[in-house]
DNA sequence: GAAGGTCGAATTGTATCCAATCCGCCGGGC
DNA sequence: GCCCGGCGGATTGGATACAATTCGACCTTC
């Protein structure tokens, strides 16, 4: 793997997890100092992050890690909803045996994360729940649209959820399994849309309250286990 | 409009009137040479084109114009048929007089191209029918996917579509309006996917056969209109 | 004549350098 | 005391220089 590649996943899951919050400042010579890298090759890692939508390069002015707005950030998961109740629809007649193991294995462990009280877990167990269901549709086109909105709804609820909260409930995720389970379209496809109303609706649209922390620390540096 | 967008713009719209075959070599020093700039700006915007899927980026090996596979393609139209035909429903009640005018207007215009012979214009009509179609549904999220999907759309078609035939048939606009007008949603989602179909069945996905022409007398250059 | 290997031109990848822009700080003026 | 303007450090944008890789051509060899 390029040591470019290597940045994008290490500051990509950075945002995921939420240690880099939205707003951090990402400097250019701050990254190439880390990883020991010119400018040269941070600024595609940059680049390419801004294209993802996770970090905003602003001209002359560096780049940020990517603040969505309140009408963003409601875009994002009414688009979620379309996409991935589609996505299902479209999925649904061919799934096997193999992807409802699959889901029961990935929500095992997103109940394993919340008793753990393990928020990164949880967060990641989310995104591979639905990443999963959206699988078996079998486009990978959309499969990487679905993935672009996955990364940005995390940086949406590092911005606008109450800290406290649970940022994807495992129980709805069973409940749609159970949903699954009867081979019924249109329940299914209403539960996944409630669930994804309800992680939009947990949603705290004010000003969002923001702090920025250092940076070096967070990453895991150049070489990575 | 700073010179790498300029660039990026002049690109696509090549690409798009099929004035850019897929494959064709696009070497940073030659499209340096041809506006005037460093190969800095020039990776930038072949890297900007590289993530909207209009590009392939190899490395060491350069970057040329994408060629899609007979499978990408697929995937590319059932993703569109999906993702349309579901903004389709979101945004039909909302479509107002005006959106009904400019679809008007714009099916003109697309039937003034194809009696013309004006093979760019009738594809830019389609291109912004299609996303006329979608806008009402007041997603910009996916709107942009759209867009990508559109875009991705003219390479497919370069490659893969005899020459001789329409790229998208006005008749099933005019026909997909018809229904449209008459606000039934499920009418007006078959209308719209049986149109997206028979896109797609015009295709010939076997050995595309492709010719890479010269290159810098396709592009405007520099300074434009 | 065909196959394989080696050298060299051309092209991309990366680092470094310089110019342009931005942001905070300080000082003067009102 | 507050506002406005200019100065200076810091950071980004772009161009150039150099290293690494690829690809084609030529030559040798069988």
């Amino acid at each position: 793997m390029s040591i470019d590649q290597r940045m994008r996943a290490d500051i990509a899951e950075a945002i995921f997890d939420q240690r880099l919050a939205p707003g951090t400042r990402l400097s250019e010579a701050g990254l190439g100092e880390i990883y020991g890298v010119s400018r040269t090759v941070v600024r595609k890692a940059l680049f390419h992050l801004a294209a993802d939508k996770l970090v905003d390069i602003r001209p002359n002015r560096g780049a940020i890690v990517w603040q969505p707005s309140p009408a963003e950030a409601h875009e994002v998961f009414t688009a979620r909803r379309v996409l991935e109740t589609s996505l299902l629809a479209e999925g649904l007649a061919r799934m096997g045996e193999a992807d409802h193991a699959e889901l029961d294995r990935i929500l095992a462990a997103d109940i394993a994360a919340h008793e753990a009280g393990d928020r990164q877990a949880m967060i990641r167990a989310s995104g591979d729940f639905h990443r999963r269901l959206a699988a078996p549709a079998n486009n990978s086109v959309l499969l990487a649209f679905l993935d672009e909105l996955i990364g940005r709804s995390s940086l949406i609820v590092a911005l606008y959820e109450a800290r406290d909260a649970a940022p994807c409930s495992h129980h709805d995720h069973a409940a749609l399994l159970a949903e699954i389970a009867t081979g019924d379209v249109a329940r299914a496809q209403a539960a996944l849309a409630a669930h994804l109303h309800d992680c939009q609706d947990r949603l705290v649209l004010d000003a969002p309250a923001i702090e920025t922390p250092a940076l070096a620390d967070l990453l895991r540096g150049p070489r990575r286990a």
